[in-house]
DNA sequence: AGGCAAAGTGTGTATGATTGTCAATAAGAA
DNA sequence: TTCTTATTGACAATCATACACACTTTGCCT
């Protein structure tokens, strides 16, 4: 969980500031409810919402940023837009079943895929951002459905 | 590994037809070297070299069709632009490092990941399609630029 | 506390991948 | 061979995301 410090530190690690937009958007994210993420333009809208409006453009550099640091991970749902939540780490980090033709997913947890993505990304000499393994199919409502595509 | 055939018989399956266009661009896939793979724009250069020209519209539908067929892997590499691959099962099948700031991706397997996604899948009644571990990283030569971003 | 250089923001615009439209064509069942 | 219906290709439309730039802030240094 980051404090405002703790945000603080480690943005002026890489000669980077504090703002108040980043403040307010990691808040977002640490208060979200388990299981939700959001997109860009859905952040921007919540903000909007929540009395803090915060400029498109800003929201787009800003959670690309967390991404590249490793507060966010960016999920591709395949949905044709990114959809972002916060990189947490054991026992809470998960991963995703999706499916492609109605978009549920359910998230999952395991200890031995973050542990193998640890390990590979160390055996290379990577510094680990995010480890996320994605399933791709077809739920059962769907493998039902006569519906084309 | 398929044959005119057997795709026939898959598209058939869903009420499909087989093009010369669908066995052509499956074809490319199945020829290409090992760890490579390509993005619709990329794959219309190459037939377009290849003296086998398909339109680009064409090129989306068809690899958005096979990865639903679970034929060919959609892979996300934060570059914009997705690239595909043959969806390889056993012991071929495999996944990805890949540095955030340059791109770069290594390839690795992990059996154990392909059976924990599978089994995944199979507990939520969920129809397997594609199973990828997805490390983002950072690789040592980036980790060493002072380059921002 | 005040000044300054550099980073960050917002507005508006541009880009570029992907999808939709539709008339013409071709697959495959009868 | 004929007929129905999926598929194709050309082109236009969308939509997420990045860019440019003038203006504002942050945070370091006196």
């Amino acid at each position: 969980m980051y404090t405002s410090n703790s945000l603080k530190a480690e943005l002026h690690e890489r000669g980077w500031r504090l703002t108040p937009q980043r403040e307010t958007i990691l808040n977002v994210f640490q208060n979200l409810q388990k299981g939700k993420h959001l997109s860009a333009e859905e952040l921007c809208d919540l903000l909007q919402d929540q009395g803090n409006p915060i400029s498109l453009s800003t929201i787009y550099r800003t959670v690309k940023l967390m991404a590249r640091m490793g507060i966010l991970r960016e999920l591709e749902f395949a949905e044709g837009h990114k959809h972002y939540e916060l990189n947490q780490p054991y026992p809470y980090h998960h991963h995703h079943l999706i499916c492609v033709k109605c978009n549920k997913t359910i998230e999952f947890k395991s200890e031995q895929v973050l542990k193998i993505g640890s390990k590979t990304a160390e055996k290379e000499g990577f510094h680990l951002l995010d480890c996320q393994l994605s399933i791709h199919a077809i739920c059962p409502q769907c493998q039902r459905s006569i519906l084309p595509d």
